[in-house]
DNA sequence: GAGAATTGTAACACGTAACGTGTCAGGGTG
DNA sequence: CACCCTGACACGTTACGTGTTACAATTCTC
Protein backbone atom coordinates (compact mmCIF):
# COMPACT_ATOMS: atom_id res chain seq x y z
CA UNK A 1 0.00 0.00 0.00
CA UNK A 2 3.15 2.42 -0.15
CA UNK A 3 3.33 4.91 -2.51
CA UNK A 4 6.33 5.26 -3.61
CA UNK A 5 6.09 7.95 -5.49
CA UNK A 6 3.67 10.66 -5.15
CA UNK A 7 2.62 12.78 -6.97
CA UNK A 8 3.10 16.45 -5.91
CA UNK A 9 -0.76 17.61 -5.67
CA UNK A 10 0.51 20.48 -8.06
CA UNK A 11 0.87 18.58 -11.10
CA UNK A 12 -2.27 16.79 -10.02
CA UNK A 13 -4.44 20.27 -9.76
CA UNK A 14 -2.71 21.21 -13.08
CA UNK A 15 -4.01 18.27 -14.64
CA UNK A 16 -7.31 17.09 -13.24
CA UNK A 17 -8.64 20.95 -12.73
CA UNK A 18 -7.12 23.85 -14.76
CA UNK A 19 -6.88 21.63 -17.68
CA UNK A 20 -9.74 20.17 -18.10
CA UNK A 21 -11.74 23.40 -17.52
CA UNK A 22 -8.96 25.43 -19.81
CA UNK A 23 -8.07 28.36 -16.90
CA UNK A 24 -5.09 30.12 -17.09
CA UNK A 25 -3.07 30.27 -13.92
CA UNK A 26 -4.19 34.04 -12.80
CA UNK A 27 -7.96 33.37 -13.60
CA UNK A 28 -7.76 30.50 -11.14
CA UNK A 29 -6.06 32.43 -8.73
CA UNK A 30 -8.36 35.17 -9.09
CA UNK A 31 -11.04 32.80 -8.47
CA UNK A 32 -9.51 30.77 -4.98
CA UNK A 33 -8.61 34.43 -4.11
CA UNK A 34 -4.77 34.25 -4.03
CA UNK A 35 -1.72 36.28 -6.00
CA UNK A 36 -0.59 34.22 -9.11
CA UNK A 37 2.44 33.80 -7.51
CA UNK A 38 0.99 31.40 -4.85
CA UNK A 39 -0.78 29.64 -6.84
CA UNK A 40 2.12 29.29 -9.34
CA UNK A 41 4.39 27.67 -6.49
CA UNK A 42 2.10 25.31 -5.85
CA UNK A 43 1.78 24.42 -9.31
CA UNK A 44 5.25 24.01 -10.17
CA UNK A 45 5.71 22.10 -7.25
CA UNK A 46 7.47 24.58 -4.90
CA UNK A 47 4.75 25.23 -2.44
CA UNK A 48 2.62 22.60 -0.61
CA UNK A 49 -0.80 22.64 0.12
CA UNK A 50 -1.74 24.46 3.09
CA UNK A 51 -4.70 23.69 5.02
CA UNK A 52 -6.43 26.83 3.85
CA UNK A 53 -5.67 26.60 0.87
CA UNK A 54 -7.48 22.46 0.49
CA UNK A 55 -10.49 24.53 1.67
CA UNK A 56 -10.35 26.86 -1.21
CA UNK A 57 -9.74 24.51 -3.27
CA UNK A 58 -12.48 22.02 -2.35
CA UNK A 59 -14.90 25.41 -2.74
CA UNK A 60 -13.45 26.03 -6.27
CA UNK A 61 -13.43 23.07 -7.86
CA UNK A 62 -16.35 20.80 -5.59
CA UNK A 63 -13.97 18.25 -4.49
CA UNK A 64 -12.89 17.79 -0.86
CA UNK A 65 -10.83 19.36 1.33
CA UNK A 66 -9.38 16.29 2.38
CA UNK A 67 -8.45 14.66 -0.52
CA UNK A 68 -6.13 17.67 -1.46
CA UNK A 69 -4.43 17.36 2.12
CA UNK A 70 -3.99 13.77 1.58
CA UNK A 71 -2.30 14.06 -1.26
CA UNK A 72 0.14 16.75 0.51
CA UNK A 73 0.50 14.28 3.41
CA UNK A 74 1.58 11.03 1.52
CA UNK A 75 4.24 13.38 -0.81
CA UNK A 76 5.22 15.23 2.52
CA UNK A 77 5.38 11.40 4.00
CA UNK A 78 7.69 9.94 1.11
CA UNK A 79 10.27 12.76 1.50
CA UNK A 80 10.62 11.96 5.52
CA UNK A 81 10.44 8.38 5.09
CA UNK A 82 13.74 8.78 3.41
CA UNK A 83 15.48 9.98 6.36
CA UNK A 84 14.01 7.18 8.66
CA UNK A 85 17.37 5.61 8.35
CA UNK A 86 19.38 8.90 9.68
CA UNK A 87 17.35 9.34 12.69
CA UNK A 88 18.48 8.21 16.22
CA UNK A 89 15.42 7.02 18.05
CA UNK A 90 15.25 4.66 20.27
CA UNK A 91 12.09 1.84 20.46
CA UNK A 92 10.20 1.52 23.14
CA UNK A 93 7.35 -0.51 22.40
CA UNK A 94 7.20 -3.87 20.23
CA UNK A 95 7.67 -2.61 16.66
CA UNK B 1 -17.87 10.82 8.38
CA UNK B 2 -16.96 14.49 9.44
CA UNK B 3 -14.75 14.49 12.58
CA UNK B 4 -16.04 17.17 14.43
CA UNK B 5 -13.45 17.74 17.41
CA UNK B 6 -10.87 15.90 16.64
CA UNK B 7 -8.09 15.35 19.19
CA UNK B 8 -4.89 16.90 19.17
CA UNK B 9 -2.51 14.05 18.24
CA UNK B 10 -1.14 14.98 21.62
CA UNK B 11 -3.33 14.32 23.39
CA UNK B 12 -3.17 10.74 22.02
CA UNK B 13 0.38 10.80 22.19
CA UNK B 14 0.10 10.42 25.71
CA UNK B 15 -2.40 8.89 26.52
CA UNK B 16 -1.79 5.93 24.22
CA UNK B 17 1.82 5.81 24.20
CA UNK B 18 3.87 7.56 27.05
CA UNK B 19 1.01 6.94 30.08
CA UNK B 20 0.86 3.61 29.17
CA UNK B 21 3.97 2.62 29.42
CA UNK B 22 5.07 4.80 32.46
CA UNK B 23 7.31 7.09 30.44
CA UNK B 24 7.95 10.47 31.49
CA UNK B 25 8.50 13.34 28.75
CA UNK B 26 12.01 13.97 29.70
CA UNK B 27 12.63 9.92 28.80
CA UNK B 28 9.93 10.17 25.64
CA UNK B 29 11.72 12.90 24.50
CA UNK B 30 15.40 11.62 24.82
CA UNK B 31 14.26 8.36 23.19
CA UNK B 32 13.12 10.19 20.23
CA UNK B 33 15.94 11.96 20.04
CA UNK B 34 14.19 15.67 20.54
CA UNK B 35 14.79 18.28 23.24
CA UNK B 36 12.22 18.19 25.94
CA UNK B 37 10.61 21.38 24.62
CA UNK B 38 9.54 19.75 21.27
CA UNK B 39 7.82 16.85 22.70
CA UNK B 40 6.36 18.83 25.53
CA UNK B 41 5.12 21.39 23.05
CA UNK B 42 3.12 18.14 21.70
CA UNK B 43 1.94 17.13 24.34
CA UNK B 44 0.54 20.24 25.20
CA UNK B 45 -1.20 20.83 22.04
CA UNK B 46 1.15 23.73 20.98
CA UNK B 47 2.93 21.99 18.19
CA UNK B 48 1.69 19.72 15.38
CA UNK B 49 2.67 16.93 13.96
CA UNK B 50 5.79 17.20 11.55
CA UNK B 51 6.53 14.54 8.77
CA UNK B 52 9.83 13.81 10.67
CA UNK B 53 8.22 13.52 14.08
CA UNK B 54 6.19 10.71 12.90
CA UNK B 55 8.35 9.11 11.68
CA UNK B 56 10.62 9.26 14.95
CA UNK B 57 7.32 8.27 16.48
CA UNK B 58 6.87 4.93 13.87
CA UNK B 59 10.05 3.78 15.03
CA UNK B 60 9.72 4.37 18.88
CA UNK B 61 6.12 3.05 19.06
CA UNK B 62 5.97 0.24 16.03
CA UNK B 63 2.90 2.59 14.66
CA UNK B 64 2.47 3.89 11.48
CA UNK B 65 3.85 7.38 10.29
CA UNK B 66 1.08 8.03 8.33
CA UNK B 67 -1.52 7.45 10.66
CA UNK B 68 -0.04 10.19 13.19
CA UNK B 69 -0.04 12.54 10.35
CA UNK B 70 -3.18 11.48 9.54
CA UNK B 71 -4.82 12.57 12.87
CA UNK B 72 -2.76 15.92 12.26
CA UNK B 73 -4.33 16.81 8.87
CA UNK B 74 -7.78 15.81 10.69
CA UNK B 75 -6.70 18.23 13.66
CA UNK B 76 -5.24 20.96 10.89
CA UNK B 77 -8.48 20.69 8.76
CA UNK B 78 -11.34 21.07 11.39
CA UNK B 79 -9.47 24.62 12.22
CA UNK B 80 -9.26 25.44 8.11
CA UNK B 81 -12.90 24.12 7.64
CA UNK B 82 -13.93 26.68 10.02
CA UNK B 83 -12.88 29.90 8.44
CA UNK B 84 -14.59 28.24 5.14
CA UNK B 85 -17.12 31.14 5.10
CA UNK B 86 -14.40 33.71 5.45
CA UNK B 87 -12.72 32.52 2.26
CA UNK B 88 -13.83 34.74 -0.96
CA UNK B 89 -13.82 32.04 -3.34
CA UNK B 90 -15.73 31.38 -6.74
CA UNK B 91 -16.64 28.46 -7.82
CA UNK B 92 -15.08 26.96 -10.86
CA UNK B 93 -16.76 23.97 -11.12
CA UNK B 94 -19.92 22.14 -10.46
CA UNK B 95 -20.12 21.33 -6.82
C1' DG C 1 10.86 18.94 55.86
C1' DA C 2 14.83 19.10 52.45
C1' DG C 3 16.58 17.94 48.16
C1' DA C 4 16.05 16.00 43.59
C1' DA C 5 13.41 15.03 39.65
C1' DT C 6 9.75 16.27 36.56
C1' DT C 7 7.16 19.41 34.08
C1' DG C 8 5.34 23.53 31.83
C1' DT C 9 6.63 27.61 29.80
C1' DA C 10 8.86 31.96 28.52
C1' DA C 11 12.67 34.14 25.90
C1' DC C 12 15.75 33.97 22.21
C1' DA C 13 17.68 32.25 17.85
C1' DC C 14 17.55 29.69 13.51
C1' DG C 15 15.68 27.52 9.32
C1' DT C 16 11.78 26.74 6.62
C1' DA C 17 7.32 27.58 4.62
C1' DA C 18 3.14 30.12 2.94
C1' DC C 19 1.70 34.36 1.18
C1' DG C 20 1.69 39.08 -0.81
C1' DT C 21 3.60 42.74 -3.96
C1' DG C 22 6.55 44.15 -7.43
C1' DT C 23 9.46 43.27 -11.32
C1' DC C 24 11.45 41.15 -15.34
C1' DA C 25 12.17 38.05 -19.47
C1' DG C 26 10.24 34.94 -22.73
C1' DG C 27 6.47 33.10 -25.51
C1' DG C 28 2.08 33.17 -27.71
C1' DT C 29 -1.60 35.83 -30.06
C1' DG C 30 -4.40 39.60 -31.80
C1' DC D 1 4.09 45.77 -32.72
C1' DA D 2 1.25 45.51 -28.46
C1' DC D 3 -0.90 42.66 -25.18
C1' DC D 4 -1.57 38.81 -22.16
C1' DC D 5 0.07 34.60 -19.86
C1' DT D 6 3.70 32.44 -17.57
C1' DG D 7 7.77 31.35 -14.88
C1' DA D 8 11.23 33.13 -12.06
C1' DC D 9 13.29 36.28 -8.83
C1' DA D 10 13.78 39.71 -4.84
C1' DC D 11 11.99 41.45 -0.57
C1' DG D 12 9.10 41.49 3.38
C1' DT D 13 5.63 39.52 6.70
C1' DT D 14 3.80 35.94 9.40
C1' DA D 15 3.78 31.47 11.32
C1' DC D 16 5.76 27.08 12.79
C1' DG D 17 9.09 23.38 14.26
C1' DT D 18 13.24 22.90 16.72
C1' DG D 19 17.04 23.80 19.91
C1' DT D 20 19.12 25.96 24.08
C1' DT D 21 18.75 28.15 28.37
C1' DA D 22 16.43 29.51 32.37
C1' DC D 23 12.85 29.86 35.76
C1' DA D 24 8.82 28.53 38.66
C1' DA D 25 5.66 25.09 40.15
C1' DT D 26 4.71 20.50 41.13
C1' DT D 27 5.77 15.95 42.59
C1' DC D 28 8.60 12.33 44.23
C1' DT D 29 11.91 10.51 47.45
C1' DC D 30 14.78 10.20 51.31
Amino acid sequence: MKMHNPPHPGEVLRELCLQPLGLTVTEAAKALGVSRKTLSSILNCRAGISPEMAVRLSIAFGTTAESWLSQQLHYDLAKAEGKRRTLRVKKLAAA
